[in-house]
RNA sequence: GCGCCUAUAGCUCAGUGGAUAGAGCACUGGCCUCCGGAGCCAGGAGCGCAGGUUCGAGUCCUGCUAGGCGCGCCA
C-alpha cells in the first residue's frame, strides 16, 4: 500500500521515458523500496536509479533525475529527492496521514487482511508432541509460533487448518503402559522392576492412582501381560490427552484436530491404502525380506523401508500415509512445523511426497529451533524419559501467557534461543509485550476521555511525529504480507514495537485534548487508528489487547 | 565422516544486496501544574576468521573456527 504507492509513481515516470524514446523499451529491473532508519533518508527510500544504472548505462544520480523529472504529484508526498550515491528518497505530506486514518477506518478490524477464500487450502501441523507426557515449555515454543502462523496464514486470506499429530502407537507408547503398570504393582507381591525404558516423571504415578480410582484393580483382572500393558497405555494416553488440551487452551491454542496414528491412520487402514498407492506409482520394491520405497529417485540420500521384515509397516510408512491423507483431504499446501531433531527426516518426507505425485514446493517445512533452557544461567537438562522438564502449565503460571507467547514470537524460529526461567520470572513484568500492551490502554484510556465531536481535518496531521504514525500504519498491509510469505510471525511482533514506540513518541510531545477542535479530532482518530493495528498485530500473535492494565 | 541451523552491543535478539547496522533489558544523565511515568529524550559499546561475487555484502558464494541438532527394518 505504502511502498506500492510509490513504486506505482515511479513506474509511471519510468514508463514516460521509454514512451517518447529516452529511455530504451522492455522489461527493467527490479527495484527495492524501504523504510530507512535515518528519517534523513526520507520516509521512503528507492533504489532503482543503482539498479537501472547498467541498464541504461549513465550515471544513477542521472537516472534519478531523469525519473524525478516526470514524476507526477501526488498528495501522499510531500516532495522526492536525489541523494547519496543515487537514491530516490520520499517525504510524506499530510495527504499520507489523512489516507492512513481513512484506510484503518475503513478496514473496520481487518485492516490489512485479504478476504477469505483467495487463498489456498493450507494445513499447518504443528507441536505434534509425543503423547508420552505433559507438554512441556519446549512445546511452547512451537505451539506459539505454529498457531501464530496459522493467524498469519489466514489474514493472508489462506484457509487454514491447524493439526497436531498424536504419535500414539509403537514403542514408546507401550513403554509408557510398562510404566504405569510398575507404579499400580508397587509394593503388591506383584511388584515388578522399573521397566528398562521406562517414563520416571512423577505424572505416571498420578496416572495410575487415576487409573485406581476411576477403573479400579478388577479392571485388569484376566488380561493377559500384553493386553494389560495396552488397556494401560491406552488410559494415560488419554490421561495425559486431556492435560494437553487443557494446557494449550490455556495458552490460546486450539486444534482444529488431533489425528491418532493409532485410530486415525492404522486402525481405520490408511497405511494400508497409501502403500497401495505407492505400489501403483511403481516406486516400491523388495529387499531383504523387508519392502522398500524407491526415495532416493526423488532426491533422498538412499531408499526406505517401509514394511519391515516382521511385515509391520514402519513410522516413516506411517507418516508418508499421513501426508497423503493431507492431500487426499483437499488441502493444495502441507506446512510441518517441527523441531531440529526432524531434518534428517526432510529428505526422505519430501522424496515421499513426489512420489505419491505432489509438487514437491506444496510441502513445507519449518525447522523450529530448541530453547536452551538456563536457570540462573545452569543449563536445564529436558528428557521425557528422565521426567526432568518444566511443564507448559508451570511455566505459564510463572511467567504468563502474553509475555511467554510474545518471547517467543519476537524472535524467528530457526534461531537457537536461551531462555533462562530464573530471569525470565524476575523480568516477565519488564517483558516487552507490556510495552506494547501499554500504548494499545493508553489509547483506549484516552478515547475514554476524549469525546468524538466530528471528524476533524485530517490533513492538519502534519507534524513529524504524525507523519511516521501514518507511515507505519500504511506499511502495515505489506508488512502483513510479507509477514506470511516468509512464514515470519516475528516481523509482526517487531512492527508492533516499532509501532508502539513511535505511538508513545507522538503521544509524549503533542496533545489530544486542549487543542483546536478540528486538530483535537484528528489525532483522536489517528490515535484511534493505532490502537486498532495494535490490536490487530497482537491477535495475530495470539496476544491479548488490554483497554486497561 | 556427511547433512541442517546458528555466530551481530554487557545480556536476549531484529535486520526483503544499499546510505552513519537497530530494538528490548542492563547502566548513566535529563523530562509531568496538563490526555496513563509500565512512558519520553539523550549517552557508550557490536556484524566469529579469511577469501570471492557486486557500483555496493551483516545479508549471496567458498573455506575455516565455535556451538546446537540429526544421520536405524526406533518412534
Amino acid at each position: 500500500m505504502l511502498r506500492s504507492r510509490l513504486r506505482g509513481l515511479l513506474e509511471e515516470a519510468a514508463a514516460q521515458l521509454q514512451e517518447d524514446g529516452s529511455w530504451p523499451n522492455g522489461t527493467l529491473p527490479d527495484f527495492t523500496v524501504e523504510i530507512p532508519d535515518d528519517l534523513a533518508h526520507g520516509h521512503l527510500a528507492a533504489n532503482w536509479p543503482l539498479v537501472l544504472a547498467k541498464t541504461l548505462r549513465r550515471a544513477p544520480r542521472q537516472v534519478a533525475d531523469e525519473l524525478l523529472g516526470r514524476i507526477a504529484p501526488d498528495p501522499w508526498f510531500s516532495h522526492l529527492e536525489v541523494a547519496g550515491a543515487g537514491f530516490l528518497n520520499a517525504f510524506l505530506a499530510p495527504g499520507a496521514s489523512s489516507a492512513a486514518v481513512l484506510a484503518v477506518e475503513a478496514g473496520q478490524d481487518d485492516y490489512g487482511k485479504v478476504a477469505p477464500g483467495s487463498g489456498e487450502r493450507i494445513l499447518v501441523e504443528f507441536v505434534s508432541a509425543n503423547p508420552t507426557g505433559p507438554l512441556n515449555v519446549v512445546s511452547a515454543r512451537a505451539a506459539a509460533y505454529g498457531d501464530a502462523l496459522a493467524r498469519l496464514l489466514q489474514a493472508a486470506g489462506h484457509e487454514v487448518w491447524r493439526e497436531f499429530y498424536v504419535n500414539d502407537a509403537g514403542a514408546q507408547v507401550e513403554a509408557l503402559g510398562k510404566t504405569v503398570s510398575y507404579w499400580l504393582k508397587k509394593g503388591s507381591p506383584e511388584e515388578i522392576a522399573f521397566p528398562e525404558d521406562g517414563y520416571k516423571g512423577d505424572y505416571v504415578e498420578e496416572i495410575a492412582q487415576a487409573f485406581l480410582a476411576e477403573r479400579g484393580a478388577k479392571a485388569l483382572v484376566g488380561l493377559d501381560p500384553t493386553a494389560e500393558i495396552r488397556a494401560l497405555a491406552e488410559f494415560a494416553v488419554e490421561m495425559i490427552g486431556r492435560w494437553r488440551e487443557r494446557d494449550l487452551l490455556a495458552y490460546g491454542v486450539r486444534f482444529d484436530r488431533y489425528f491418532s496414528e493409532q485410530k486415525d491412520l492404522r486402525a481405520s487402514g490408511r497405511v494400508e491404502e497409501a502403500l497401495a498407492e505407492l505400489e501403483r506409482q511403481g516406486v516400491l520394491y523388495s529387499q531383504d525380506g523387508a519392502r522398500f520405497m524407491r526415495t532416493s529417485a526423488f532426491g533422498d540420500d538412499k531408499d526406505r523401508v517401509v514394511v519391515k521384515k516382521d511385515k509391520a509397516p514402519t513410522y516413516f510408512a506411517a507418516d508418508v500415509a499421513y501426508h497423503w491423507d493431507k492431500y487426499r483431504r483437499g488441502f493444495s499446501r502441507l506446512i510441518d512445523v517441527l523441531g531440529p531433531d526432524h531434518h534428517g527426516y526432510l529428505g526422505r518426507m519430501r522424496a515421499a511426497v513426489a512420489a505419491t505425485g505432489k509438487p514437491a514446493e506444496s510441502f513445507e517445512v519449518v525447522l523450529v529451533q530448541w530453547i536452551r533452557l538456563l536457570r540462573d544461567g545452569e543449563l536445564v537438562a529436558m528428557s521425557k524419559r528422565a521426567g526432568d522438564f518444566v511443564p507448559l502449565g508451570d511455566f505459564l503460571q510463572e511467567v504468563g501467557v502474553d509475555s511467554a507467547r510474545f518471547t517467543f514470537l519476537l524472535r524467528s524460529p530457526d534461531s537457537p534461543l536461551d531462555f533462562d526461567l530464573a530471569l525470565a520470572v524476575r523480568e516477565s513484568q519488564d517483558n516487552p509485550v507490556y510495552y506494547v500492551q501499554y500504548a494499545h490502554a493508553r489509547i483506549a484510556s484516552l478515547l475514554r476521555q476524549v469525546a468524538d465531536q466530528g471528524a476533524g481535518d485530517l490533513m492538519l496531521l502534519s507534524e513529524p511525529e504524525e507523519l511516521l504514525l501514518a507511515r507505519r500504519l500504511l506499511s502495515f498491509p505489506e508488512e502483513l504480507a510479507h509477514a506470511a510469505e516468509g512464514r515470519a510471525p516475528h516481523h509482526i511482533a517487531h512492527y508492533a514495537m516499532t509501532l508502539a514506540q513511535e505511538f508513545h513518541a507522538f503521544y509524549n510531545r503533542h496533545r489530544v485534548l486542549g487543542v483546536e477542535p478540528a486538530l483535537s479530532q484528528a489525532r483522536r482518530r489517528l490515535a484511534a487508528a493505532v490502537g486498532s493495528v495494535l490490536k490487530e498485530s497482537l491477535g495475530l500473535l495470539g496476544v491479548s489487547a488490554p483497554d486497561r492494565m
